[in-house]
DNA sequence: TTATAATGTGCAATCGATTGCATAGGTTGA
DNA sequence: TCAACCTATGCAATCGATTGCACATTATAA
């Protein structure tokens, strides 16, 4: 199949009888005013005529900016990602700019293949939704000056810019709520201590109880997801006999949570409330429904886009933290503890 | 922020003490054999220990391929799309080609804008995720002459390849389900008219029922969204008294049709049985876990992406068509006649 | 009127890689 | 020994747009 060859500079100037340098300059909306007027409008007419689209990828090779940039996400199916994605590239699409999507996964080396391949289509700065506690591929990406931003986890150093939610608040006005219900025996299932979000909630799970003078168990999941929540699950309940609560550090481990809950024949919520942490889609739906902390994904989204756009158009620029408010939405999966000491939890428990 | 310059041909070149084109022609292994051998190794040596990667932009401008392909949206937040676009980057990744991702909604005009930009970035080819029935934006792409394949959803007339799941296929398992399981009174919500996903499962439910010598009630709902799923479901439900089952065109519809019974105060499956089509993430979490047609996204991204490319290579190729089997998952939402006689459907109705 | 400044255009190099053509050696065969 | 032929390499144009510099023309000031 063959293109038909769109227009270019060289022919537009040869129909306006002037050279492709002028034609560049009248349409060019900063170096207009260095041509005539009346050639500028001959120009300009012609070029509307024709359809003239500058060739982007000749620009891109004399200017070096090619409008692109590079998204990388360890999972695509993750549904936490996609409204993150769709923030980025609204806002990416403003400045006429589009994201290159890269599912990159969790490992390492792979990773960095696919960076290579994003620099090799010049992209002019990165977006990292994958980021370990200690990343490798920001540290290469910092050594080569490549412009990088990362979303959702963040660094603890703080090398570049992130865009993040209120991992700690988050945490806090979850164990508030279950306070507020009359819980103190809450325990958390906390995510991988590689990344940021899993350490940091796990912490704010641990401030948010000494807020109240509690303290409360705590298991780790190997990774964010629904079957690695389950373990840490089983063994929370098995250890902490007398708890009424779990907040877990996403929704797909709270899902394992539930999965656990079922398999022990507890019920959620009159035995046990929990808590998870995204407000993913359909959530709301399972049963019982939800209750979780809301993360403006899409607003993440755009966030790290509009701060990657103002890093490039910066000659330098210190990095930035943007935090984002999170906010609880309560739904069925948790309940007052009145009505637990009343539910006989502890028949259904042997 | 200053990226430090990767090495060029020219720098290997001086480096080699040989001419840029020696070099060009070292590197590629369909013409190192016009160079002799102790040079080609030396080139080679050299080209690895300064990280050589060649600047693709310079490439595409010279021979005019990008190794970028389009890839629109109609809603990246729709779970579908993640793994049919997953499934599309794995493809286009093995030829060394990249998804650029648009997000372009389901208006004609900003799908126009959204190619165009494309264009612009000189992508090869295009994937379709976002056709209807009579599309403007194909037959802007066939005028031009840019190849694409539409996948998910097709087109009636067969301008261009596309890769789908049997969609009556899809149907006709479905309807055979549940009239296996006893039901008779049977009602369909059809996904939007100028889909072609939204047009034959219609047909192939009304095609299925058929077949059984049944005839069906149909809604039809205006987009392919649960909020739109609702009202056409309440309409369904409330028009056909003695219905016992509900298929819908697709999962999001299913949600729609749940919340309409919930609602009404009907359970699902006692009163009436759902099943959804897609299988998407998380629908068999929710309550009672949803019985579809799982269609394979991921495979169907794959094989649109391998068919694009094997059209970018051909000179001309017939368009083609490729449809994938789709499969019923069973779960919850399901259940036998008998038992929703013996249940007390009526008393429930009122 | 002449020197000076301002304005509008053209020239040509450049970004980095590719490729048809030319050519310098070297080899072969008669 | 010389023509005919290979082989390996270099030369230079090219893709399309951008931009510093130079030049020509006109406007302004003295």
């Amino acid at each position: 199949m063959k293109l038909k060859a769109p227009a270019t500079l060289k022919q537009i100037a040869a129909l306006a009888g002037v050279h492709t340098s002028t034609v560049s300059r009248a349409l060019d909306p900063e170096k207009r005013h260095l041509v005539a007027e009346d050639v500028a409008q001959r120009v300009a007419e012609l070029a509307r005529s024709l359809a003239y689209r500058p060739n982007r990828v000749a620009t891109t090779l004399k200017t070096g900016r090619s409008r692109l940039i590079g998204v990388l996400l360890p999972d695509i199916a993750n549904p936490v990602f996609a409204p993150i994605l769709s923030g980025i590239a609204e806002a990416l699409a403003t400045d006429g700019y589009a994201p290159i999507v890269v599912d990159a996964g969790n490992d390492a080396s792979r990773q960095f293949a696919f960076v290579e391949n994003l620099l090799v289509q010049r992209v002019e700065g990165l977006i990292l939704a994958t980021v370990s506690s200690e990343d490798d591929v920001v540290a290469h990406c910092v050594r080569r000056g490549l412009p990088v931003v990362l979303v959702n986890r963040s660094e603890f150093r703080n090398r570049v810019s992130s865009v993040v939610s209120d991992d700690e608040r988050g945490m806090l006005i979850a164990v508030d709520h279950l306070t507020s219900l009359g819980h103190r025996q809450i325990g958390h299932i906390a995510g991988p201590r590689n990344t940021s979000t899993g350490v940091l909630r796990k912490e704010g799970f641990a401030k948010a109880m000494a807020r109240h003078g509690l303290k409360g168990p705590t298991e780790e999941a190997e990774r964010f997801t629904r079957d690695c929540g389950l373990a840490p699950a089983r063994a929370l309940i098995r250890k902490a006999k007398r708890l009424t609560a779990v907040v877990a550090a996403n929704d797909l481990l709270a899902l394992g949570v539930l999965d656990a809950l079922h398999e022990m024949n507890l019920r959620c919520p009159d035995d046990i409330s929990v808590v998870g942490h995204n407000d993913m889609p359909l959530v709301d739906l399972i049963s019982p429904p939800l209750t979780t902390v809301r993360i403006e994904h899409r607003a993440m989204g755009r966030e790290a886009a509009g701060l990657l756009l103002k890093e490039l158009g910066a000659r330098k620029t210190a990095s930035s933290r943007l935090v984002l408010e999170p906010q609880l939405i309560v739904r069925g999966s948790t309940k007052a503890i009145a009505a637990v000491a009343t539910a006989g939890r502890q028949p259904s428990r042997v």
